[in-house]
DNA sequence: GTAGTTTTGTATCGATCATTACAAAACAAT
DNA sequence: ATTGTTTTGTAATGATCGATACAAAACTAC
């Protein structure tokens, strides 16, 4: 019926977020992003459509593989203090792990573009609910089972556990003492 | 002896330092910037170098600011704890209080350039273990007077309170809830 | 007022930006 | 083999990028 592509949509959506992650939204240009996933521009085009659009799309993409990922971590049958440092020192173990130390791309998005761009900042807002929602059920489990206090407030501590997260992700872009850094967290489950 | 300068170079650095940190890095032109700062290109040039220098400049005026309110802040005659719990606050409400939400020009700077830039590696490096010495000290100051137990750690706090620090300016950028973030912050004094 | 010095304004440099016209190429269906 | 459809590669669009050449302008010193 037409001729066939040479390449896979997911594929190169996967090869755009990466250069997003590592050089930014503004700081990424559209030669960037055909040189990496091996495409020409009327290509990228017709299939993802403009930069910003394509951008757009990278992001969810990339919230919800994070969303897939806490809500795995949170579902395993573990004690709940476990699974937050679990979730804690895995989040300082892969941002030290990247050689390109990109740090979190959400994380980066955010500090770039949600005080200038709207879809972004709606994006952010709704992942900031979504990631404190599930926060929130997993100390809520806590809660149940005894392990956390049920005298203190799930949603605050949701929201302080979610202020850490996004502490780490930019610390660790300088800081890559892995040991100084599995020390924080010590502090920070003590408030929990 | 020569054409006097109309305009002042410690006023044109402060413009492009608001520049700067609304739109990022990459994000500004050298038209926004002697736009805002109401100087030709060529006098930009001429007293500041060029775009990379003036950033650099630029982002070490804003830690030297940070650095001196934070200093200033320690260095006062109160409790410790109030000290902490002030810069917390503080840290909040002036994020909140910025009408275009720019966040932290340094948590924007490392996100958007520390691992592609090795001039803003090293600032950021640098700005880490100031403020990190300048809250170690502060919680050896509090260790002393009895108000924190001086079983801790003063470096692995004052760790932890950065972190909580770079925590706060991102979210504050999706999240305006006052409250809710000061509530978050008695979880953090929580664990000193 | 003239000479010397530095800043200013204008105008422009080549390079790169995001985006697209256009036609050759590659397939399926007939 | 021809037709129809979609993707591809090439090439180019106007706009903007960072950075500068050059000369007029504005001052001081003599």
């Amino acid at each position: 019926m037409a001729r066939p592509k040479k390449f896979d949509d997911a594929a190169g959506l996967q090869k755009a977020l990466n250069v997003f992650w590592k050089k930014g939204y503004a700081g990424t240009s559209i030669s960037d992003l055909t040189a990496s996933m091996e495409i020409n521009a009327p290509s990228l085009y017709a299939t993802y459509g403009d930069k910003h659009t394509l951008f757009v799309s990278a992001l969810q993409a990339y919230m919800q593989s994070q969303h897939a990922w806490m809500r795995q971590s949170v579902g395993e049958n573990k004690p709940v203090r476990e699974i937050i440092r679990l979730l804690l020192t895995s989040l300082v173990d892969d941002t030290l792990a990247d050689p390109e130390r990109r740090g979190c791309f959400m994380v980066n998005t955010i500090t770039e573009m949600a005080n200038q761009d709207a879809q972004v900042f709606t994006i952010a807002s709704d992942n900031e609910h979504r990631v404190r929602s599930i926060l929130a059920d997993l100390i809520r489990n806590g809660q149940q089972t005894g392990e956390i206090s049920p005298d203190k407030d799930a949603d605050i501590l949701a929201s302080f556990l979610f202020i850490s997260f996004m502490g780490i992700r930019v610390i660790a872009a300088t800081n890559n003492n892995k040991k100084h850094l599995h020390s924080a967290l010590d502090v920070i489950l003590s408030a929990i």
